[in-house]
RNA sequence: CGGGGUGUAGCUCAGCCUGGUAGAGCGCUACUUUCGGGAGGUAGAAGUCGGAGGUUCGAAUCCUCUCACCCCGACCA
């Protein structure tokens, strides 16, 4: 490629509204334009990234045996409604309208096309298991898009989906695919873990995450210091402490606290520890409300609280006035203290074991201090409703947990029955009785890959692409060349032959000096460069530099050939 | 959804408080000198000041509405 006929655009300013170094960095290098909020245009050269990974994906399902189709991303209301999903996957749902008034959605995701598809092409257990994925483009219309293509509105995902027969077969589908994908990300030279995750809005057993560490990462993992095990934060369990909870030895005694509301500001106006504290948390309950107790120095996981058959499904702050009514007082003093017999008291299990603890005194400017469970506060139950904090036992029983940053740029689940149920997608096995399919879905945010890896491959210069995924392998940079017609040949020469040989080159033609020339190939994050010039044509070697090191080498033509093909 | 902020040339921004002929740097075009780490000179093109309405002799500037975008929050008990 002449890079005088390429579309190349890189700038030198930082634009305004990017905050992350992918962002950034994707944005100078010219790979992205904004369109509107979490909307890009790949350009050109974003575009060789972004295919560069694709292929990388597509070649790894392929070998795993999955089968590739297209599937549209507008779908028709119709199949949303089967599932229940057009109301309740929420407002990330996009929904348009036709000419005749009828509804659709761009695809944010696509179990209900594919289980259609499968309910219409699978007669026959003869034809299970399968797999079948595409890699399209899906629109989830975010909350809150940021971080360019990190979390973008419109993305590009391969989502693939499998049939089975019975959850045995389902079970080795989701052991091929989660082995399939360690293979698809190392050769994308990511740093990854995977990790236990939740199944969330997409439904299912069991799951797990592929997470790029970096500490731009918008999730939380914690992971074992001497175990493999590893899980989303939201998943981890805090196991019980094995202390057992010691006898009350003070009396229930009510504090005035006028202006203290949060734990730490109670802790301190009462010279008391946040760990003998009892923070609690009044949430919108199947009926009514429900009272959620963590330690002081704890917080409440709301997707495990969401869990929690006190909640309906999700876990939502009751309203102040709700609160009021129910209680006698306002966020800030509340505690389990006499509440009423409606309100459900959900104690986590490091809170449950506290003795003389400090609670809020359902009266405005109040708390409790020498309260203990049973005694003076009713327990519905003890349940893990915390999120782990680093030091926790690890919840193997080996080691303890510390916590680290991720992307998450895989997800793979069972899903069970729940699509092909809703929906109605049966075969006929050997004994000729219909039998509702086995369902796995299996994702990856292949634009995300793209931000990930700058995330991790990045330096004062610009990106330093992971080989695999470079828009190109080599560049050639001529010095001069207008003025020397040996160095153009040369150029050329070299050029015609790497490409010959199949090698991804890059010829810098554009006639820049060398200071911007070099600036914009390194931005751009080519793994290797070579320089021609006068001064190494009179030498008889070639100038290569890697991106990745600091120093140039003089090469021979054979060595240089050697190193790049 | 709540709070805060920003919309002025392709990009980054100044000008707005205190109303009076639209600015800078980068980028772009032409010519020229220069040619191993984002060069210099000369000349030039380029903006309905996000949109609508209002106040005023006069609005980028003041007021109202609206749209878009960005940031923070949405675990506070």
């Amino acid at each position: 490629m002449r890079l005088s006929r390429f579309h190349l655009a890189t700038i030198k300013e930082v634009p305004a509204d990017a905050e992350i170094a992918s962002h950034k960095l994707m944005l100078r290098a010219g790979m992205l334009r904004k369109l509107a909020a979490g909307i890009y245009t790949w350009s050109p050269l974003g575009l060789r990234v972004l295919r560069k990974v694709e292929a990388v994906v597509r070649e790894e399902m392929n070998r795993a045996g999955a089968i590739e189709l297209l599937m549209p991303s507008v779908q028709p209301k119709e199949l949303w409604d089967e599932t229940g999903r057009w109301e309740k996957f929420g407002g990330q749902l996009l929904k348009i309208r036709d000419r005749k008034d009828a509804w659709y959605c761009y695809g944010p995701t696509h179990e209900e096309v594919i289980t259609d598809f499968a309910r219409t092409e699978l007669k026959s257990y003869k034809q299970l298991p399968v797999n079948f994925y595409q890699i399209q483009t899906k629109f989830r219309d975010e909350i809150r898009p940021r971080f360019g293509v990190m979390r973008a509105r419109e993305f590009l995902m391969k989502d693939a989906y499998s049939f089975h027969i019975d959850a045995a077969s389902l079970d080795a589908e989701y052991r091929n695919m989660y082995d399939a994908y360690a293979p698809i990300f190392t050769r994308l030279g990511l740093a990854f873990r995977a990790v236990q995750a939740d199944a969330g809005a997409i439904g299912g057993n069991a799951s797990h995450e592929f997470q790029v560490l970096a500490d731009s990462g918008e999730d939380a993992i914690a992971y074992s210091t001497e175990s493999d095990y590893a899980a989303n934060i939201e998943m981890a369990e805090a196991l019980a402490p094995s202390a057992q909870r010691p006898a009350p030895s003070a009396s229930l005694e009510r504090v005035a606290t006028p202006t203290q509301k949060t734990i730490d500001d109670v802790s301190a106006f009462l010279g008391v520890d946040p760990k003998q504290c009892i923070k609690t948390i009044v949430v919108r309950g199947r009926e009514g409300l429900v009272a959620l107790c963590v330690r002081g120095d704890h917080e409440v996981n709301e997707v495990k609280a969401a869990k929690l058959d006190e909640l309906p499904g999700e876990s939502a702050l009751a309203d102040e006035a709700a609160i009021l009514a129910a209680t006698g007082a306002r966020p800030g003093s509340i505690g389990p203290v006499g509440l009423p017999e409606s309100v459900p008291v959900i104690v986590d299990r490091s809170a449950a074991v506290l003795a003389d603890f400090v609670c809020g005194g359902n009266q405005d400017g109040t708390h409790y201090r020498g309260a203990n469970w049973d005694r003076d506060a009713r327990v519905t139950r003890v349940a893990d409703i915390r999120k782990i904090v680093e030091g926790d036992p690890s919840p193997d029983g080996r080691g303890t947990l510390k916590i680290a940053r991720g992307i998450e740029v895989g997800h793979v689940f069972q899903l069970g029955q729940k699509y092909a149920e809703a929906m109605g997608a049966s075969v006929l096995d050997d004994a000729g009785k219909a039998v509702v399919m086995q369902m796995g879905c299996y994702g990856i945010g292949v634009s995300r890959i793209v931000a990930a890896a700058i995330e991790q491959n990045n330096d004062a210069a610009g990106i330093l692409w992971p080989e695999p995924m470079a828009p190109w392998k080599v560049a050639i940079c001529p010095i001069a060349a207008h003025q020397n017609a040996a160095v153009r040949e040369e150029s050329e020469r070299l050029h015609a032959e790497l490409s010959a040989a199949g090698v991804d080159v890059l010829l810098d033609d554009r006639g820049l000096r060398p200071g911007p020339m070099f600036a914009d190939m390194e931005l751009i994050g080519i793994p290797h460069r070579v320089v021609i010039s006068e001064r190494g044509l009179a030498a008889g070697t070639f100038e290569y530099r890697k991106r990745s090191e600091p120093e140039n080498r003089a090469l021979s033509r054979a060595e240089l050939l050697d190193a790049l093909k």
